[in-house]
DNA sequence: TATGAATGAGCCTTCATTCAT
DNA sequence: AATGAATGAAGGCTCATTCAT
């Protein structure tokens, strides 16, 4: 190997402070990401001082400014950090599921509940805070929405052209399907006394599926019909 | 008309004093209620402040003051308001709809939703706002959710020991029909474009009972169950 | 005199109501603009915490949100002041100093200075604190600087018209007055050791009419021209 | 060339090392005082981050303070940069302009004006921030102006003694032409439209001899006294 | 009753300064 | 020598609440 200038981009001592650099601007970001999602998910986001959260995620109020714009783009920071994981592991999760409509369907219900188990807090500040965004930020949002909701849209329209579900308002069975899933952040401290996620998807699906699919196909999706004792 | 002392207790003219500002009281505090509720959706509850509550009602700062203990009693007696009207409507169309427990469900169902279509600014407030009260006031509010959805988990469990509906886990059921019931108000932006609340009410029901009504009695409920075209 | 009726407009009560309101808020502001003026020019107008003016001048922080729109606006409301004093007070010194171009022109710039060492701190701001304004502000004091010098420019143009005075540039030459008018502000800490305003503005006229006054009509000025012991 | 040891303190190289770091040092120094002058002329000097001025500079905000104390120290610098200019220029113009007073005092009024235009932005910091300093730097600052402009003084009081220049207020001519001086920094904005420097001397030269210099003289520096069309 | 002037604690944000690398 | 991430004190401004009228 030629030795290598010192200064060079290719010296990879300066690869390294770089990588360490960006790794810790990483953590803290994330770090403060999680901590704004608990706070204001707790409390409100007016409610949360910019001290409080400098002082929940371990960082100096100063250095939140470094990371981000203010109080409204931590905020319109996490809401889109959900987002993002929907528009990533929902189109995954379908098309880990084969081939059949309504295991697709299920799937992606599915997985749209477990990324919100995952993001509890922050999904609860997608419902309740988009108000609070200035109207650049909601029209984002809202554009973002529409675009991870596309595949349950999708998915239902398949499945009705293909017989399998009945013919319902496409847009509005999407929805029950989206706001079902945020249900289980929104009433987390009610249903955790009574039940888990898994159960929470199986009892929901199986109330889904009774309402959508075609009475002539039930025995063939009876094991995601059929609801636990 | 016998003379009176001016500022008797029995004085007939401050009698009609009395009930002109008793009537003025509740048309101010009424007003108040209406500009809190259409504010604090619009700009949540911290954006508003007491002054521009003032403007919006037409009373002066102060005044406010006499009515309600402060902004947080202001917005527990905006949203207590709408629980009020589930508390005394609920139950009414459920006795104006006979014995038929599907028929009294589904009249549940849409007495929850029209009280939120002409409550919808307050009805957002309730899912939004509920984080920023006291602790006391929270758990009044708890308290009186649960007395308010008593009636539809009750009809529900007499529906499924009546044969008529589908055994199913009875909180979840209720919850999520008084989600979707709340989904009028929290998506009204999206949905006024392409329906009113009664095509809302006919096309919600409609999905609810296929997944609730026991596939035996489907023909008798098939007026519910149709989904207009 | 016909009773009136409570509550009419011409109600001397309410009027004196009115007046006492007006009043107070008359002085409130004067006392504002005061203590900005002496605070700033002390410090300079970035270095005054809003919090250091309120106490100054005996009110709230919040208070002063309610007079002036702001830190800028104050200072702002400061300078303008000074201008309004000279389009007042420096016509009406020129009026009263009779027909002679060049008793009227001492008379304009006796009555700058005056202003000036009435509003000492003030003027100071005006010319060291006009880069912070918002550049909406610094048009319009522009503006005002060029209508309240108008008048000086005027006499030097008419005195030159009518022979009493040499030729020179006019705006320099008004522009070196109104600078030299400002001068006793801007070191009177250096000046008032040995001088009053009196003996200033003596001393600088008879300095400016000997540059500018025609040699042939010195004579005539001689009582301007002469320079106190 | 005989080998060196690498790190000796004799090492040839090190002393061109050496040389060139503090050339560097110099040429960023002298970046940082212009920077500085320009960025808080045009904003004010509390209006400006030392993040801006790195920025502005080239150089990052840790290294500010290894050449200069931190921010009021960097502003005192900038300004003693301007009033050493004025000690070393102004005695050597005098020099330079012979053996006549009216001359010599023409001679030194100019090099004040020229100074002031090469250092336009840091000349109005010394008006305008210099309230800004820290007591000891504004007595510095005060004693500085003195010494700077005792040049002006000897040379009117010269004349005076001379029969040259009409007998004045010493310390008021001296601080006239001072004001004046600086008054081509000051409102620069407006001048440049019609003048240059050369004509603003020009004629502010014409107008303080005609204050100044006796009647009788006037022939002998008709040059000087002559205002230019 | 009713008003609205007045208060002042608390918030978001900036930025001079430090220090580990 | 040089960097720039990190700190945290301080400032402008808002607004819930009070109280004299």
């Amino acid at each position: 190997m030629a030795p290598t200038t010192p200064g060079s981009a290719l010296d990879p001592a300066l690869d390294a402070d770089e990588a360490a650099r960006s790794a810790r601007a990483a953590r803290r970001s994330a770090q403060l990401l999680s901590a704004t999602a608990r706070l204001m998910e707790r409390d409100g986001s007016q409610a949360v001082s910019m001290q409080a959260l400098a002082e929940e995620a371990g960082v100096s109020v100063g250095l939140i400014y470094r990371y981000f714009g203010g109080k409204e783009d931590l905020l319109f920071a996490v809401i889109t950090n959900v987002l993002d994981a929907f528009a990533t592991r929902v189109p995954a999760a379908i098309e880990a599921a084969g081939d059949d409509p309504v295991e697709r369907l299920a799937a992606a219900f599915r997985s749209y509940c477990l990324v919100i188990d995952e993001h509890r807090h922050a999904a609860v500040l997608t419902y309740r805070e988009s108000k609070t965004l200035s109207s650049e930020h909601r029209q984002q949002l809202k554009d973002l929405e529409v675009s991870t909701s596309e595949p349950l849209r999708r998915l239902l329209h398949e499945g009705m052209e293909s017989g399998a579900l009945t013919a319902v308002d496409v847009d509005l069975a999407a929805y029950n399907l989206l706001l079902i899933a945020h249900g289980w952040a929104l009433k987390h401290w009610y249903f955790e006394q009574s039940m888990d996620i898994e159960e929470y998807v199986t009892k929901q699906t199986a109330l889904a599926l009774h309402a959508l699919v075609e009475p002539r196909r039930r025995r063939r999706y009876r094991n995601l019909l059929a609801v636990p004792a």
